[in-house]
RNA sequence: GGGCUCGUGGUGUAGAGGCCUAACAUGCCUCCCUGUCACGGAGGAGAUCGCCGGUUCGAAUCCGGUCGGGCCCGCCA
């Protein structure tokens, strides 16, 4: 019966069976050590016999074998336990020396990103590559789980689409039977009309823009946490967000303190709901700081983001916050309008660390003023991109709001990478389709 | 789409007109090594310096073009 790495220590003394690749190998002559990696880790495996490092001639970091032998308690070992008198039984052998070496932490250098996703089905095979997807599963299993106990139902929409609708970024087109698709942007106008049936909804599902961003923020195809919630507040709706941050952080230090201290992460400081700063605020102190005046300006400049986050961190000791008021003017047809000051939207911008990891908003639900709205931009409202999500509006939604939130900007920003791509196993940008 | 940058053995770097017959680290191959954990030591293979053209007695190095990266802006998660 196989053990795992994680289970040698507990059974000191018995001969047992082990499988996985070869991570790292340390030949002494005598003494030699060999490093076995599964799923759990890693398992230290000393091998003195000749004739069993013979079997190993020829074969690489990545050789998948079983390895049977006594369990030794023994303190000099990893783990406190390695596997002696071992023999060898290689199940897959590999001739060719890996391009990048697994074993040791890969370069993350912008200059040398391209490398690293070149080479990313075997790079993944190292520890701390494999550690940020492991990171990035609990962030979004953590995700889940908050929407789910705030009583939101998954779903799943589709991402092809008849046409672009949503407005504002790119959209990818391609040839669907001879008719034109699209590849959705987000969720939407689905997870709105799913406010009709569920009230709360939410889905975590890839999504794609086509914009020719070459940044170290963006990537063509990304996953989207989507979520809408109907009767909320824009004040509870800010709250639900920040408890999706604050359970993905928890959970991501609960599970992985070790592997994020390898990345020399930080714990962020999160109080339970972020604070909120106006975007007029925002821009009065970065001018005042900075000299570079923005009073007036319709959108926050990137190097302010980062400005107010770093000020956040000092004045208000959080390493995120909303960003509120965002001028009407700018507003898409599906934003509600601020009743008390209409000059603005209900629009909520959550920065972390420098970085817009997610945008809400609360939705206009009145069926006419949303036909209004549509009108203001020339949308044709019998196009099939609108004719469905208007009649979930004829037939009544109540007031609601959502957001959607990036989920490799979360777990990159967790972790303090530099690049999203880094939080992606396997990245899409404007000139990357593969691996 | 605009701007700025960078392409040198498998990988990461040094070299910035002649000392380059291209250096170093790591990986790989051979040998030595009984407690390694970035093991150590000795030796070896591996690069027409992204590509094309030009300047020059001479180009990895200067110039032009081209291809491919990276970063920033716009836009966004």
């Amino acid at each position: 019966m196989r053990i795992l790495s994680d289970d040698v220590a507990n059974h000191a003394g018995k001969t047992i069976t082990i499988s996985g690749w070869i991570h790292k190998k340390r030949l002494l002559g005598g003494l030699n050590f060999i490093n076995i990696r599964d799923r759990r880790g890693l398992t230290q495996v000393l091998v003195e016999d000749k004739k069993e490092v013979e079997k190993l001639r020829g074969l690489q970091i990545g050789t998948v074998l079983n390895v049977t032998g006594e369990v030794f308690a023994d303190e000099r070992a990893p783990g406190g336990a390695e596997i002696h008198e071992a023999k060898l039984e290689v199940i897959t052998p590999v001739i060719d020396a890996p391009p990048v070496e697994i074993d040791k932490p890969l370069d993350h250098k912008p200059d040398n990103l391209d490398t690293l996703f070149e080479y990313r089905p075997i790079g993944l095979r190292n520890l701390q590559e494999a550690a940020i997807l492991k990171i990035q599963a609990v962030v979004k299993d953590a995700v889940r789980k908050e929407l789910q106990a705030n009583d939101f139902i998954e779903f799943n929409s589709p991402k092809l689409l008849p046409g672009a609708t949503e407005g504002g970024a790119e959209v990818f087109k391609l040839d669907y039977f001879g008719k034109e698709a699209t590849l959705a942007q987000s969720a939407q106008f689905y997870k709105q009309i799913l406010v009709g049936v569920f009230e709360r909804a939410f889905e975590i599902n890839p999504t794609y823009r086509a914009e020719l961003s070459a940044t170290t923020r963006h990537m063509t195809e990304f996953m989207h946490i989507d979520a809408e919630a109907g009767f909320v507040t824009f004040d509870e709706l800010m709250e639900i967000m920040s408890g999706v941050v604050n359970a993905a952080v928890e959970a991501a230090w609960a599970t992985y303190e070790p592997e994020l201290k390898r990345w020399n992460a930080t714990k962020p400081k999160l109080p339970k709901v972020f604070p909120q700063i106006t975007m007029a605020e925002i821009h009065e102190k970065f001018s005042k700081a900075t000299g570079t005046n923005t009073v007036g300006e319709k959108d926050l400049r990137p190097e302010e983001e980062k400005w107010i986050c770093e000020w956040a961190k000092k004045n208000l000791d959080t390493d995120a916050l909303f960003v509120t008021e965002w001028p009407a003017s700018e507003a898409k047809f599906y934003h509600k309008l601020d009743d008390k000051k209409p000059e603005f939207a209900l629009r909520c911008d959550l920065l972390f660390r420098g970085v817009e990891i997610s945008t809400g908003s609360m939705r206009e639900n009145d069926y006419n003023v949303l036909l209004e709205q549509l009108k203001i931009i020339g949308a044709d409202i019998e196009h099939p991109g609108f004719k469905y999500y208007l009649m979930a509006f004829k037939y009544g939604l109540p007031p609601h709001g959502g957001f959607g939130m990036g989920l490799e900007r979360l777990t990159q920003k967790i972790i303090g990478l530099n690049n999203v791509k880094e939080a992606s196993a396997f990245p899409r940008d404007i000139n990357r389709l593969a691996p």
